[in-house]
DNA sequence: GCTCCCGCCTGCCGCTACGTCAGGGTCAAG
DNA sequence: CTTGACCCTGACGTAGCGGCAGGCGGGAGC
């Protein structure tokens, strides 16, 4: 019922002095001190701590946070709504960039060159307007990040090479599939199709049908995929969308 | 092939004032200089930026960003490679937020309880450790905040009131649909599951059917969950978890 | 009752990543 | 040749804490 800085440090995962900084704003003053001056959290304060580290992760600045909890006319659902609103918007947010990098990735494979326009579509576009400073971060410590600097080392250039050169061997054959008449939806195509996803996976990163035909969709969009596909033959680039959707939905 | 700083500013979305301080720190020093001393960049200085943005908003420090563009030893390809995967771990916070965010409706619609440490699972968990900062941002001026403050604002005690009010009806409703024999994916406990969906949508978030069957899941998972539906009838979570995943995929 | 050690307290200085003038040159258009 | 938009270099200010110093509190064990 009643804690001590340290108890509620640890379970809202802050820091001590993160606590005392928000008594001394006044944007969470603990509820009563003891009578050696200690701080004593009660549960109501804990509540507003979630509300408030929520909308901090959401990116807003402390006085407004302080403004927004405050508002007497914002029950504990109206920020839940509120929240779940924002999440959504930061989440569509970020998928747009993991798009922008697929697309980047592919153009480079590809040796496409991207104007500056495109390279920063994604952070001059905002709708909202985002930076969205995510905090420093330990991220430097995290799994995700050394593995992800142990893959990015292993590769070299010989790597690389053999990239292209699988990729070239792979437009060879599919130029040659959609040559002998077979099927965009038969087995030849679409085992061509699901070549090229797993290709990705391995060298680039994890693939699913769902991204795989946002790829496919894509080359029909951009007019320079397109023209890579269409340059090794005519009626590639339908042809191998195709592909692609019919392998997605026979493995689903 | 060159641009001024200001050229920079706009496309990239940052302030012209960012990128001096880029240069004054070393992280992104302009490739050349007027001879009246202004700043000029080429498509190479943009690139970088490009790398520097990207990581700026997955928060790293400059610093470390500065030691990150820097590496020899990592191409253009192997950032990409990085970046996606740095995406994907944060849209996956994200989204567990968001989960958080429905359980946390779901149990105040139904007057549950939450423990401290519920309540900041999310926060205090991290796998990899997280609070990213996610930059101040103009979020105060979006038009997804105002939106949203709208609708909290409009409902008030009364629209509270009748939430209620139609959840204890719907509650009736399915008790009756359960007692009367009627299959759980028959047309009428459907319905009931479809009419529970909607209220959501309406009242709450835009609820999808997936998001529905992840709450439906979580009524059997959660005991305090079950414990409210085995309340109104024995079997009913039981009951309401298949009516809503019949549902899901009879309209998918 | 005494001692430890851990946890709490209040300053206070430091740091990052810029924002925001101030004071002054520059350049293309009219 | 002036005007307005854009550029420059300091220099100070701010937010959101981190971290340390110096000191009190409290309960577990002797």
């Amino acid at each position: 019922m009643a804690y001590t800085v340290g108890q509620v440090a640890r379970v809202a995962g802050v820091t001590v002095r993160t606590l005392h900084h928000y008594d001394e704003i006044g944007l969470l003053s603990p509820s009563g001190r003891t009578s050696a001056g200690y701080r004593r959290y009660d549960d109501a304060d804990l509540q507003r701590l979630q509300l408030v580290l929520y909308y901090r992760e959401l990116g807003f600045p402390l006085e407004e946070i302080a403004a927004i909890v405050a508002d007497p006319a914002a029950d504990p659902a109206a920020h839940l709504r509120r929240q779940h609103e924002l999440l959504t918007v930061r989440i569509k947010r970020l998928q747009e960039m993991v798009t922008a990098i697929e697309f980047a990735m592919e153009a480079s494979k590809l040796n496409i060159q991207l104007t500056p326009e495109e390279r920063f579509e994604v952070f001059g576009d905002f709708t909202p307007e985002e930076h969205e400073a995510e905090a420093e971060q330990r991220w430097g410590d995290t799994d995700a990040y050394r593995e992800s600097n142990r893959r990015a080392s292993r590769y070299g250039k010989e790597d690389w090479l053999r990239i292209k050169a699988e990729t070239e061997d792979w437009g060879r054959r599919i130029v040659a599939a959609l040559a002998s008449g077979a099927p965009a939806d038969g087995p030849e195509a679409m085992d061509l199709a699901e070549e090229h996803r797993q290709s990705i996976s391995r060298w680039f990163y994890e693939c699913s049908y769902e991204t795989h035909t946002g790829l496919a969709d894509m080359y029909l969009a951009d007019e320079r995929f397109t023209a890579y596909y269409e340059n090794l033959a005519p009626g590639l680039a339908a042809y191998l969308n195709e592909a692609i959707h019919a392998n997605a939905i026979s493995r689903a």
